[in-house]
DNA sequence: GTTAGCAGCGTTTTT
DNA sequence: CGCTGCTAAC
């Protein structure tokens, strides 16, 4: 019997409605009491639908906890029952967390808290079949998506030029984004351009389909069919999910939005939290257009605005409203505070990316130290905003250099690396042998002298014979067709997928020991032992953390699901540490002290945005502003730099506009101190002279070249220092970048001390460090050892 | 079949 | 500039 007919079988079913009602009885509904009048009424209004219009700032998942637990504890739903549904897994768990606290217990049991597309499997799971699925289907990521698409281009013999397979990706995503399946993609989209990419992706759904596999926008549109195609299914949830809440509402794309109407559509119990003004997803499909819609959608609505800023001073939000005020249609709010004046938020115009960067450097260690006149902040409490991930290097490079400890949010992830990738495809193919995406990405992986003639016969074989990979290289060997020394390792492999998998289904079999038993004799962990780049031992420690992570599983298969949604890498590390991210990644967060860098047309707005997207992606770049601009609590620091290196291009830069729309009574402009001074600093007394905008007073090329800056860089450039100017010093430091080092030379890192060359390799030196032992280092991140002598660190 | 070396391309943002 | 992916030589 399906065990998702009545009655509802969720884990928690028999979660304890006394629960609350004990903590209800002890004493009435604390959390609300805490609650400023509108999210109280937001709070309060359990049926019908409700639209929350949150600001940055003000609340809003106070509001929407503590709406949960009222839930709970008001007895309308049990914790199953409610469906909420969030963007990030970090929200979810978030959000779960402050739950529990509330509640003063454990919330575990809130099994419908998640996002889109963790929830949409749950779902997906059970009804496969109806897509033509099986229950254990797998997800692909993206690297496996655009391998899969190239092969199908690769078939038709269209020119992979103007097909890549990125775009078609992008296409089918757009596509999903829409609930679009290939039989309904409008002609409008198909002029004879698109007719091919139609096709494809007709194709490509049907070899996912063969493949028993989805991609992410598959989760979602796969429930949405299945909904929309059967009533006594939707009819199902509609019933289990009394109350649904619904965070980042102005986030979701159209089928997310037919997703959510679909299971709200007959108790209309749906609460939407959103903020118009930080949309910023636009380019995955979000349409800021479903919270603008809200109310047609579900007559009756409530709309109820969160104002009040709890987080902010005046000047911070008072410059987040000037810039955001420039767009055009937005349902509107104005946010408050009674917090303290504060500082002004600051601005700097530096020479160029590097300086900018040594000068946040500098000034966040300042204010780390408290010599600034704060307060001292610590590094947790700062954080660097980015438009584009590539802006992190500068910041990088500038704090390795000198020794300052950060961490990269959303930086290139645990589970995207390539041996991480390759562990997890041996996993796979241990717990479903017909992983066929798994077998080509690891049969020659270690190197089984199997090359792409081989592969190829074997997918010859095994798509004639209607076989996995698999069984098609079986087959092929039995009847002989593969080469000598080859046949052999293909042997040992086949045969190994086969014990693992067994083993797998064994109980009392450890998956940890499994895990490592398939590493070691699938000669991966090998591989990389007997690798002598650089890189190999830290991927081998990666190979043992993914090992240290499956402890927290109780099988393969669930770690492996975990992993395919879950992609966010949550080492929660101790040390102190500045953190870097790019805007997107910030939302939802908060600093002290934030600090903006890149202001710079082209960078931010984004050229391409406004090329791809026009007025629309400039006003979406300007929620981006407004988004990065509100996370600070009482310090932020806009900069940009003239010039920049694009490609490895020098180009110069002109001051973002959005910088113009900072309104210049709540913006200090700061003259950048020392000896590298900003080329920029002209640009100053234009900024603050009263007269319209810095737009005026943009700087020309011609000054930027008679600014100190330019003419410095002129001189540094005559005087390659190698002689070490010694009473110089903090010129010094900065150009040793520059000097040559020869074998036998001692040096200084500031994170790894004293050392020796022992060899040179282009612009890397291989060191012997006195205490750390042997280390790779770009040349420049080291300075010569008397010159460190004589440095006050 | 594997490896090294070069050409060409790209950098928004992510579940 | 740095990476991927293709081609030419081992």
């Amino acid at each position: 019997m399906n065990p998702w007919d009545e009655p509802d079988p969720f884990e928690t079913a028999a979660a304890p409605v006394p629960l609350s009602q004990r903590a209800m009885a002890a004493r009435p509904a604390p959390y609300l009491d805490d609650l400023n009048p509108a999210q109280r009424a937001a709070v309060e209004a359990l049926d019908g639908p409700v639209l929350m219009l949150a600001g940055a700032g003000t609340g809003k998942t106070k509001a929407l906890t503590a709406r949960i637990v009222h839930l709970l504890s008001t007895g309308r739903a049990r914790p199953n029952e409610i469906l909420a549904v969030t963007f990030t897994n970090k929200a979810a768990r978030e959000m779960k967390l402050r739950v529990g606290r509330m509640l003063g217990e454990v919330a575990e049991g809130m099994p419908w808290m998640g996002t889109f597309h963790s929830l949409s499997v749950k779902i997906l799971r059970r009804h496969a079949e109806l897509v033509g699925l099986k229950p254990n289907f797998t997800i692909l990521d993206t690297d496996d998506q655009l391998r899969l698409l190239k092969q199908l281009i690769q078939a038709r013999n269209i020119d992979d030029k103007r097909w890549p397979a990125r775009m078609l990706a992008g296409l089918i995503d757009g596509w999903k984004n829409r609930a679009l399946t290939p039989a309904s993609v409008p002609s409008s989209d198909g002029s004879a351009y698109n007719n091919v990419g139609t096709e494809l992706y007709a194709e490509y759904q049907d070899r996912l389909r063969t493949l028993n596999a989805t991609d992410f926008g598959d989760l979602l549109l796969h429930c949405v069919q299945i909904f929309k195609t059967h009533p006594d299914v939707l009819a199902q949830y509609q019933r289990w999910f009394r109350y649904i809440l619904v965070d980042e509402y102005q986030d979701t794309n159209v089928c997310q939005y037919l997703w959510l109407r679909l299971l709200a559509q007959a108790h209309h119990n749906i609460c939407c939290v959103g903020d118009d003004d930080q949309s910023i997803y636009g380019w995955r499909g979000a349409e800021v257009g479903n919270i603008l819609r809200f109310e047609k959608d579900f007559p009756g609505a409530q709309v109820i605005r969160l104002e009040q800023n709890y987080r902010s001073t005046p000047h911070i939000l008072a410059a987040a409203s000037g810039v955001i005020s420039a767009n055009a249609g937005r349902l509107g709010k104005t946010l408050w505070t009674e917090a303290r004046e504060g500082e002004k938020v600051r601005l700097i115009g530096h020479w160029d990316g590097e300086e900018e960067a040594r000068w946040i450097g500098e000034e966040i260690e300042a204010i780390q130290r408290g010599t600034r006149g704060w307060a001292p902040v610590g590094l947790d409490d700062q954080a660097i905003l980015v438009r584009a991930s590539h802006q992190m290097r500068a910041f990088e490079d500038r704090f390795l250099t000198i020794g300052l400890p950060y961490r990269v949010i959303g930086g290139p992830r645990f589970y995207e690396r390539a041996e991480i990738r390759d562990a997890m495809a041996y996993f796979r193919l241990a717990v479903s042998p017909e992983d066929d995406l798994a077998f080509e990405r690891v049969v020659n992986l270690p190197k089984r002298g199997l090359g792409d003639k081989a592969q190829a016969d074997i997918q010859r074989e095994a798509r004639s014979n209607g076989l996995s990979l698999l069984d098609g290289a079986r087959s092929l060997l039995a009847a002989g067709g593969i080469g000598g020394k080859g046949a052999n390792q293909l042997r040992a492999f086949c045969d190994g997928v086969e014990r693992w998998h067994h083993a797998t289904r064994q109980d009392g079999q450890s998956h940890i020991e499994l895990a490592e038993v398939i590493l070691d004799e699938s000669g991966y962990t090998g591989m990389w032992q007997n690798d002598k780049t650089p890189e190999a031992p830290g991927r081998l420690d990666n190979l043992k953390e993914l090992v240290k992570a499956l402890e927290q599983f109780d099988s393969l298969q669930g770690f492996l699901e975990h992993v395919s949604l879950i992609m966010d890498n949550e080492n929660e590390e101790a040390a102190e540490k500045v953190s870097i991210m790019t805007l997107h990644a910030a939302k939802g967060l908060e600093f002290p002290v934030v600090f903006l860098p890149g202001w710079e047309d082209g960078l931010f707005p984004s050229q391409r945005s406004m090329d791809e997207s026009g007025l629309k992606g400039l006003e979406e770049e300007r929620r981006l502003a407004y988004v990065g601009i509100t996370r600070a609590e009482r310090l932020a620091t806009v900069s940009f730099a003239s010039n920049r290196r694009v490609y490895g291009q020098w180009q110069s830069q002109m001051p973002s506009r959005f910088i113009d729309e900072l309104p210049q009574a709540h913006v200090e402009v700061l003259t950048p101190p020392g000896l590298m001074g900003g080329g920029y600093g002209a640009a100053a007394p234009g900024f603050g002279s009263g007269h319209g905008s810095a737009l005026e007073e943009r700087v020309s090329k011609a000054d930027v070249y008679n600014s100190p800056g330019w003419r410095r860089l002129q001189e540094r450039q005559g005087m390659r220092p190698v002689s070490q100017p010694r009473e110089a010093k903090n010129v010094v430091i900065d150009l040793t970048a520059d000097s040559a080092y020869s074998v036998g030379d001692r040096v200084f890192h500031t994170k790894f001390g004293y050392g020796k060359v022992t060899a040179i390799e282009g612009d890397k030196l291989d060191i012997r460090f006195d205490k750390t032992g042997d280390k790779k280092i770009v040349a420049r991140f080291v300075m010569p050892a008397d010159l460190a002598d004589e440095i006050p660190f």
